[in-house]
RNA sequence: GGGCCGGUGGUCUAGCGGUUAGGACAUCGCGCUUACAACGCGGAGAUCGACGGUUCGAAUCCGUCCCGGCCCA
């Protein structure tokens, strides 16, 4: 240990720079090649490479880290690896808005400068990740560090799809997908963010085409569709539309006619229960399509790739108008050709672009997709039979719900920015195959120059595989051997479907194990504003900021303690407030040690021997101790990092420093003699060492520097090992006689303060205990007491011993106090107060007693415990009206008068 | 429309069948007592969202409803 004093404050800048340099060089958190039969791993969620670190990710990295300093300091060959997502369409949409403010448009830039320009972005933004990740103190091993698109990754990728294309399970189809006309992509469900809007619920007069007047009206809120019409349709038992089956309308705008069918899938209730069937432009319309595919004709599409009206089958003056535009435009022709019979405002729910903010336009479109159903049994077994665990488990619910209801996972994406589909097509033979290696010719027919997929895959499709990907899959690399499937996964519960399912189901299929054995779910922060903290919506501060203001320490505590991290919960400046000031609390508890340790002092090995039979309050702060310890140790085991991080607080905040350090205050500066004195530092000494060792996990720079001012053995906390608590140091006896005598000190303080007994005042105080055995506990005390409440001195009285005149009184269950107090202490009516408590507590106490119900059923236990809080109660009731006297208020004063 | 979560002092929350309903922040009173004012000591403040039900006994279990949030269609 350092023999000099500590700084009085402490510079958490200066301090977690030093020992990140010092984990650095020490390779702290290089996990071992052959790790034995003890070892934990887990990846990091990479982080999409663009933007940067939220406070959201630091509350996830913190949980993690919590887990992985705990294992690596019980033992565990810890590997914790670090990565970043390419994250292809948000990363294009980010440098595209870049480019923009320069007046560039990235579409018109070439395939090249395009991947070149997100290059370097990525770069940029991949050095700030990094960056923030290590100010965290984040134990992760950089030795390890992937990239979503690096070699190994790009491997992994084009396996599996190349497996899944040969088995069957990828596929290329027409189908209707949610495009993104800004981004001019198809996007997967998942991407699809849906929002309330309110739109035109148009209703057209459909007339016949044989000529009578009349015809059926439709209501639609996409009018500009009508260019699209196939058909109209109606249910089969709506009785308003019976008679209209089978016949013929004409749509409005153009001089084509469609039939009107019969179809089960339209809604009744909504609007005239007669709607128009665009295929090309709608879900649902193209499913009623695909079941009259023999009485209808397919039309090409009617919007272009931008969204905008496009076809011949449009009305030229239409053409080249956006969607939005040309809906306006069209409702106003259709009103005027007098074929609009109502316009009603309509609130419904629309699907957004997650990345762009476009509206989404439903696209009937050749693309990519994995068939989800087949790899979901899998998935499902695990979670159910517990292979995997989730937590809190309350998401198993959502995870079956999910499960149960796959859809087809579309995973192209026309954008430039991400791993192409690794499939080519033969002009010359028409044959398509799919490569892990670029094929130089047809594997059918020998020619060359094979055509490429023009697309690249979706981002998830590389992200499923992290957990054995990132550790070298397919090849059979040492770390897969040895450190796959991982423990443990933490990540945000938005992400439950994209990620976490898809994991699994790539995990079962491509490993046959599960990528993890815990999933724990984190709740998200919400700002000042109830808002969640998102870097969508930018209101998250940079952690890096956050880490230089406050700290990491500081930042991570506040995290973690005291609102649950599973759980939402609020994130404002004030918020950080709580962990830097447990640090400065921690600091300060570990000042005043070092103070009293002498140079040269030693680490125990173990609870000095004088401990078991000595003074009582080191019994007693060795029992808190190990109960904290063991609270400790049961939380991390069940993930419950709050738990972990209250029951370290509680003990260091409330038992060590308020009632520990007060108590041996005292024998420290030699009252007791220097035995004594040298004994309480070998206990101090003992208990500081060792809970700064559980504090590590939480609280990483702080500890370690703490730990190096005492006596501690090793070189690093980060390596030394976790604390075990022994069973010896139980000590219900200590609990209970502290207890006592902490309700002596509390109730008088409370006199004191009660009855504005000034500090200057040093009163005497008196006790009259309420048996024997208080007596004991309070007389061996007497002096504790006496220094706790600040006391000339503490006197117990015999049982009929007369009240001690001048002073105000208490009565607890240990005994009734007594402090003296200045003869100009005003009134209080405290003792009422407590009567009218304890007698209102009486009540109810008696008024089930004398409930035959509850002395025939609940248990015995139960009925003689109530029957003693009915007897403690009326004994300190009867104490307290003693005290008050026969003229009960007015006597308070006299007594102390 | 379906699913999930939450409603406990002013605020954030713990407790999830028998507790004198616990904590943190804010608030009030007294204190700068050499580890700590980023603190100490003490106090005040809650019919546990509403209504029914189960039970000897409900903040805790069940049902209905109301409010807030999230997810999925």
């Amino acid at each position: 240990m350092s023999h000099d004093p500590l700084p009085t404050r402490f510079d958490p800048a200066a301090i977690e720079a030093k020992w990140q340099s010092e984990w650095r060089r020490h390779e702290a958190f290089r996990a071992p090649a052959s790790p034995g039969p003890h070892r934990f791993s887990m990846i990091l969620p990479p982080p999409n490479v663009t933007g940067v670190l939220t406070i959201g990710h630091m509350l996830g990295n913190t949980v993690m880290d919590v887990q992985a300093r705990w294992h690596r300091m019980r033992g565990d060959a810890t590997l914790w690896v670090p990565a970043v997502d390419h994250a292809g369409v948000s990363t294009q949409m980010a440098v595209r808005k870049a480019l923009s403010k320069e007046g560039v448009r990235l579409e018109t830039l070439p395939t090249e400068e395009i991947r070149g320009r997100i290059e370097a972005w990525k770069s940029e933004r991949e050095a700030h990740i990094r960056r923030q990740l290590e100010a965290g103190g984040f134990s992760l091993d950089w030795t390890r560090y992937r990239y979503t698109m690096d070699p190994a990754a790009v491997r992994a990728t084009r396996e599996v799809f190349v497996r899944l294309f040969r088995e069957g399970l990828v596929y290329r189809g027409e189908r209707i997908v949610n495009w993104d006309p800004k981004l001019r992509t198809a996007l997967s469900d998942l991407e699809v963010v849906h929002r309330e809007v309110s739109d035109e619920m148009v209703t057209i007069r459909y007339q016949w085409a044989d000529g009578p007047p009349g015809g059926i009206s439709v209501a639609t809120v996409r009018p500009e569709t009508i260019f699209g019409d196939v058909a109209v349709a109606v249910h089969p038992d709506d009785e308003r539309h019976a008679a209209s089956v089978g016949r013929s309308v004409r749509v409005p705008l153009t001089d084509r006619t469609v039939p009107v069918i019969a179809d089960p899938r339209v809604e009744t209730g909504f609007g005239t229960g007669a709607v128009k069937v665009t295929p090309r432009h709608d879900p649902l319309d193209f499913q009623i399509f695909r079941a009259h595919e023999g009485e209808l004709q397919l039309l090409p599409s009617i919007l272009d790739l931008d969204g905008r009206l496009a076809s011949d089958l449009v009305l030229p003056a239409y053409r080249g108008l956006d969607r939005e535009k040309a809906r306006t435009a069209v409702t106003t022709a259709l009103a005027e050709a007098g074929c609009v019979e109502k316009r009603e405002p309509y609130r419904h729910s629309v699907g957004f672009s997650e990345r762009s903010d476009a509206r989404i336009e439903p696209l009937l479109s050749m693309q990519w997709f994995v068939r989800m159903a087949e790899l979901a049994p899998w998935a499902v077994r695990a979670v159910e039979d517990g292979t995997i665990g989730l937590h809190p488990e309350r998401w198993k619910r959502t995870y079956f719900h999910w499960m149960e209801s796959l859809e087809d996972w579309c995973i192209s994406r026309q954008v430039v920015w991400g791993h192409p589909i690794p499939v080519y097509y033969c002009d010359a033979c028409g044959s398509v195959t799919a490569e892990i290696d670029v094929p130089e010719k047809c594997a059918k027919c020998g020619a060359t120059g094979l055509r490429p997929d023009p697309d690249v895959l979706d981002t998830w499709f590389t992200s499923w595989l992290w957990p054995f990907a990132s550790l070298g899959w397919p090849e059979a690399t040492s770390d897969l051997a040895q450190y796959y499937p991982t423990n443990l996964l933490v990540t945000g519960r938005d992400i439950v479907f994209f990620w976490v399912a898809r994991m699994i189901m790539s995990g079962g299929r491509f490993t046959e194990k599960p990528p993890f054995s815990d999933v724990v779910f984190t709740g998200l922060l919400r700002d000042e504003l109830g808002r969640k903290i998102s870097k969508h919506l930018g209101n998250s501060p940079d952690p890096i900021e956050v880490i230089r203001e406050r700290g990491a320490d500081a930042l991570r505590f506040a995290l973690v303690h005291p609102n649950p991290v599973d759980q939402d919960g609020p994130f404002t400046p004030s918020t950080l407030d709580g962990g830097r000031n447990f640090l400065t609390k921690l600091w300060n508890v570990v000042r005043f040690v070092h103070g009293h340790l002498a140079e040269g002092a030693e680490l125990p090995a173990k609870a000095p021997e004088s401990a078991a039979n000595g003074p009582v309050e080191h019994r007693w702060i060795l029992t808190r101790w190990r109960r904290m310890q063991t609270d400790v140790d049961r939380a991390l085991a069940a993930f419950e990092t709050t738990e972990a991080a209250s029951a370290l607080y509680q003990f260091l905040w409330h038992d060590f420093a308020d009632v520990y350090l007060e108590w041996v205050r005292g024998t420290l500066a030699g009252d007791r003699g220097e035995a004594a004195a040298s004994e309480a530092r070998r206990v101090l000494t003992f208990v500081t060492e060792r809970s700064l060792r559980a504090l590590h996990p939480f609280v990483p720079h702080v500890t370690e520097e703490l730990w190096h001012a005492i006596p501690h053995s090793g070189e690093l906390l980060a390596l030394a090992p976790w604390p075990s608590p022994e069973e010896a140091h139980t000590d219900p006896e200590a609990e209970l006689v502290v207890e006592t005598v902490m309700e002596a000190v509390r109730t008088l303080r409370h006199l004191r303060s009660e009855h504005q007994v000034p500090l200057t005042h040093v009163p005497m105080a008196f006790a009259r205990p309420t048996g024997p055995e208080a007596a004991r506990l309070l007389t061996e005390n007497a002096e504790v007491v006496r220094r706790l409440a600040k006391l000339a001195g503490f006197t117990l009285l015999g049982a009929d011993s007369p009240v001690p005149p001048g002073t105000r009184a208490m009565v607890r269950p240990s005994g009734e106090y007594y402090l003296e107090v200045p003869e100009s202490a005003p009134a209080s009516d405290t003792l009422l107060r407590e009567q009218a408590r304890l007698e209102a507590l009486l009540r109810k106490t008696r008024e089930r007693l004398a409930d035959s119900g509850f002395r025939s059923h609940a248990p015995p236990a139960v009925v003689a415990e109530t029957e003693e809080k009915a007897r403690e109660l009326t004994e300190r009731l009867s104490k307290i009206a003693g005290q008050l006297g026969p003229a009960g208020a007015a006597a308070t004063t006299e007594t102390g008068g």
